[in-house]
RNA sequence: CGGGGCGUAGCGCAGUUUGGUUAGCGCGCAGCGUUCGGGACGCUGAGGUCGGUGGUUCAAGUCCACUCGCCCCGACCA
C-alpha cells in the first residue's frame, strides 16, 4: 500500500476526550474514530489489524474442532423470552421494533440463537458434541461506555459455544478453549492471566476470566505471587485466620453505653481497639426482603458473593425507609437477638470475639461470642478479598491488581438447552437437555490490549502476528529520480515476494516519515535513502529496539522476505 | 441514574468572571519558493457565527432558561 493513498491521517494531537494511553495512540495512529460514546468506526489500518486478530482466533478456534457460522444482529424477542433473559436483563438489552410493532432484540450475546439452531437440526447424540463460532458485531445499549475501544455499545466479538452429551464431556472439553484462549493472547502478544470469575448474568456453573494487568481495566484481580493463585475479586476466597480466643473461657456479653458512636472508625477511636475487633454488620434488601451480612470490622462485604451465597441475581442496600420500617437502630445494629431478619456470617467472624452493636440506640456489646450470642447457621464466604489477606492455597500475602477483560468462558451446563427444549435421544433412548459451554472474546477490546502491552513513547509497538503490515518501506529524497526509482522497484519486489508492505512514497520530510512510522509501529522499517544507496545498501529498523543496520542492496529482497515470514496470517496482497 | 468537567476552524487551545467595533493563537490544510536522515523555513491564502433553541438587552461567544452531545468518577457490566 502506498501511504499517499493510504486513507487516515495521523495526528500529532489526539482529541483531548482521550484520556488513556492505548485510546490516545489508537486515534494518533489512525486506526479508529469515535462516531457516538462507544461507537466506532474503523480506519484501513486498524481494521486490517482486526482482521489479523480474526485470524488468529480463527485459526485456534479451528485447531479445536470450531466450524465458523454467522448469525444475526436482529433476533426475535420471542426467542429472549423462551430463555427468559428478555424479562432479566435491564436496558442494557438494546429493544426495538418493526414496522408492524414486532419486537425484536440487537443481540448482545447468540445463547438463544445458537441454541434455537441447535434443536432445531440435533435429534442424537450421534450429532453431538460439536463446537459453533462467529465473529460477529454485538449491541449492548451500555449505561456508561469508557475508555475508547475498552467498553463499547457495538462491537466485534467472538462467540463460540460447544454442544455435549453430559456434564462430563463438556468437562472434557472445557479445557482445550482454555488452552486456545492462553494460545490465542500470547499470539497476539498480551499476557492475560486466567482467572476464575463469576458467571454473571450469562449463568451456569463455572467460568474462567483472562484478565491482562493493566490500570485501564475495570476489573480486581487478586493474586498469590508465591503459588500463582489468581482469581476476580468479585468470587476470591482468602484462608480463614485461626481462633484467637479460648472460646470455653470467653466472658458474658457486657453492655457499654456508646453514644453517638456508629462507624467502625468512631469505635476505634472510642475504645481504642484495631477495626477487626468489632463486628460490622450491613443490612440488604434481597427480593423484598431484609438480610443482614456479618462481616469483621476490618473488612468489606462482597455483593456478589453475598448475592450469590443468597441464590439472587444481585442485592442492593437496605435505605433509610426499610431500616426504619424494622426498627433498626442504624449504627447500633447487630446479630444478637436480631430475629426478624434473615443473618449471614462471614466464615471468617466465627472463633473469637468482638464488640457489636447492642441493637439499641447509643449502646454496644462487649464480649459477644459468634454461636453463642448469635447463631452461625448460615456461614458463608462474603467478605471482600483484599490485599494482604492470605492466600486461600499457601496463605501468603495476596496482592491485587487491575484487570482488564480479555476473554470469559462458560460452563453453562443446560441453563438455555433446558429453558428452550434443546434436547437429544441418548443410546438408550432417552431424552435429555444438551449441555453446553459459551466462550467470548472482544476483538475491539483485544486491540486496544495489544497497543496497552506494546508501545512506547514514540507509538505503537506492534507484535508481527497482527501488525496491520510487516514492513514499513520509508523512501527518503524521493524527489531524486535515481532514489525514487529504487524504492519503487524494491516496494513492487517485495509484494511480489507476498510481502504486507506499506509504503511511504509521501512527499514529506524525513522527520515526519520517521515519527509517522515510529506512532503506527509497523515490525521493521526499511529505509531506502540517497545516503543509503550510495552505500548501495538499504537500512533495516526494527521497531521494538530501533537499531539500524545496513543490508547490501542486492540481499535486500531475501532479507526483508526472511524478516516478515514469521506472520502465518497476511491479508490481501499490499 | 447520582457526582464532576467540557462543547469556540480538522486537532490543541485563548477569549466568557466585569456583554461593546470585522472572534484570536499554535499545529494542520492550499499555492509559490527555499530545504531534505528525526515532526524544516519564508511569503501568500482558505477555513469558524462560538453545540442547538428560546429569552434578556440598543448590543450576546460572554447573562438567563431549556435542550443535545462528549469525557471522567460512581452505580451497572454477559
Amino acid at each position: 500500500m502506498r501511504q499517499s493513498q493510504l486513507f487516515g491521517r495521523t495526528l500529532r494531537q489526539a482529541p483531548a476526550e482521550a484520556e488513556n494511553e492505548s485510546y490516545r495512540l489508537i486515534l494518533r495512529a489512525a486506526l479508529a474514530r469515535q462516531v457516538a460514546a462507544g461507537i466506532y468506526s474503523y480506519l484501513p489500518l486498524g481494521w486490517r489489524v482486526m482482521q489479523k486478530i480474526g485470524a488468529v482466533i480463527r485459526d485456534e478456534m479451528d485447531k479445536i474442532g470450531g466450524q465458523e457460522i454467522n448469525m444475526p444482529v436482529i433476533v426475535p424477542a420471542e426467542l429472549w423470552k423462551e430463555s427468559g433473559r428478555w424479562y432479566a436483563i435491564d436496558e442494557t438489552l438494546w429493544r426495538i421494533q418493526d414496522r408492524n410493532d414486532r419486537e425484536f432484540v440487537l443481540a448482545m450475546t447468540h445463547e438463544e440463537v445458537v441454541t434455537d439452531l441447535t434443536r432445531r437440526d440435533v435429534r442424537s447424540y450421534r450429532q453431538l458434541p460439536y463446537m459453533l463460532y462467529q465473529i460477529q458485531t454485538k449491541v449492548r445499549d451500555e449505561p456508561r461506555p469508557r475508555g475508547g475501544l475498552i467498553r463499547m455499545r457495538e462491537f466485534v466479538m467472538k462467540d463460540a459455544y460447544s454442544f455435549h452429551p453430559d456434564s462430563e464431556d463438556l468437562d472434557r472439553y472445557y479445557p482445550s478453549v482454555y488452552q486456545a484462549y492462553v494460545n490465542i493472547y500470547q499470539r497476539v502478544g498480551v499476557g492475560a492471566i486466567p482467572v476464575q470469575a463469576d458467571p454473571g448474568m450469562i449463568g451456569g456453573t463455572g467460568s474462567h476470566e483472562f484478565l491482562l494487568p493493566s490500570d485501564i481495566g475495570e476489573a480486581v484481580i487478586v493474586r498469590c505471587q508465591q503459588c500463582g493463585y489468581a482469581a476476580n475479586q468479585e468470587i476470591a476466597t482468602a484462608m480463614q485466620q485461626p481462633p484467637s480466643v479460648d472460646v470455653a473461657a470467653a466472658p458474658p456479653p457486657e453492655l457499654v453505653e456508646t453514644p453517638n458512636i456508629k462507624s467502625i472508625e468512631a469505635l476505634e477511636e472510642f475504645f481504642n481497639l484495631p477495626p477487626d475487633a468489632f463486628l460490622k454488620t450491613i443490612v440488604y434488601s434481597v427480593e423484598g426482603k431484609l438480610v443482614a451480612a456479618i462481616v469483621r470490622g476490618d473488612q468489606e462485604i462482597n455483593e456478589v458473593k453475598l448475592a450469590n451465597a443468597l441464590h439472587v441475581p444481585g442485592v442492593r442496600l437496605a435505605n433509610d425507609q426499610e431500616l426504619a420500617n424494622l426498627h433498626i437502630a442504624t449504627g447500633f445494629v447487630s446479630p444478637v437477638g436480631l430475629a426478624n431478619l434473615e443473618v449471614l456470617v462471614d466464615d471468617a467472624v466465627p472463633g473469637r470475639s468482638y464488640i457489636a452493636g447492642a441493637n439499641r440506640k447509643d449502646y454496644h456489646l462487649k464480649n459477644v461470642l459468634p454461636g453463642r450470642d448469635f447463631p452461625l447457621d448460615h456461614t458463608v464466604a462474603i467478605a471482600l478479598v483484599t490485599a494482604g489477606d492470605p492466600c486461600i492455597r499457601c496463605g501468603n500475602p495476596l496482592v491485587t491488581g487491575h484487570g482488564l477483560e480479555l476473554g470469559h468462558t462458560f460452563k453453562l451446563g443446560t441453563k438455555y438447552s433446558a429453558a428452550m427444549h434443546a434436547d437429544f435421544l441418548g443410546p438408550d433412548g432417552r431424552e435429555s437437555p444438551i449441555f453446553m459451554g459459551c466462550y467470548g472474546i472482544g476483538l475491539d477490546r483485544l486491540l486496544s490490549a495489544v497497543v496497552d502491552a506494546n508501545h512506547d513513547d514514540r507509538g505503537i509497538v506492534w507484535p508481527a502476528s497482527i501488525a496491520p503490515y510487516q514492513i514499513h518501506l520509508v523512501g527518503l529524497n524521493l524527489d531524486r529520480p535515481e532514489v525514487a526509482i529504487a524504492a519503487d522497484r524494491l516496494y513492487d519486489d517485495l509484494r511480489r515476494q507476498n510481502v504486507e508492505v506499506l509504503y511511504d512514497d509521501r512527499q514529506e520530510s524525513p522527520g515526519v516519515k520517521f515519527a509517522d512510522a515510529d506512532l503506527i509501529g509497523l515490525p521493521l522499517r526499511v529505509t531506502v535513502s540517497q545516503r543509503t544507496l550510495k552505500q548501495n545498501s538499504i537500512e533495516l529498523t526494527p521497531r521494538r529496539t530501533r537499531e539500524n543496520s545496513l543490508v547490501p542492496a542486492d540481499l535486500a529482497v531475501e532479507t526483508i522476505s526472511k524478516h516478515s515470514a514469521l506472520t502465518s496470517h497476511a491479508l490481501s496482497p499490499a
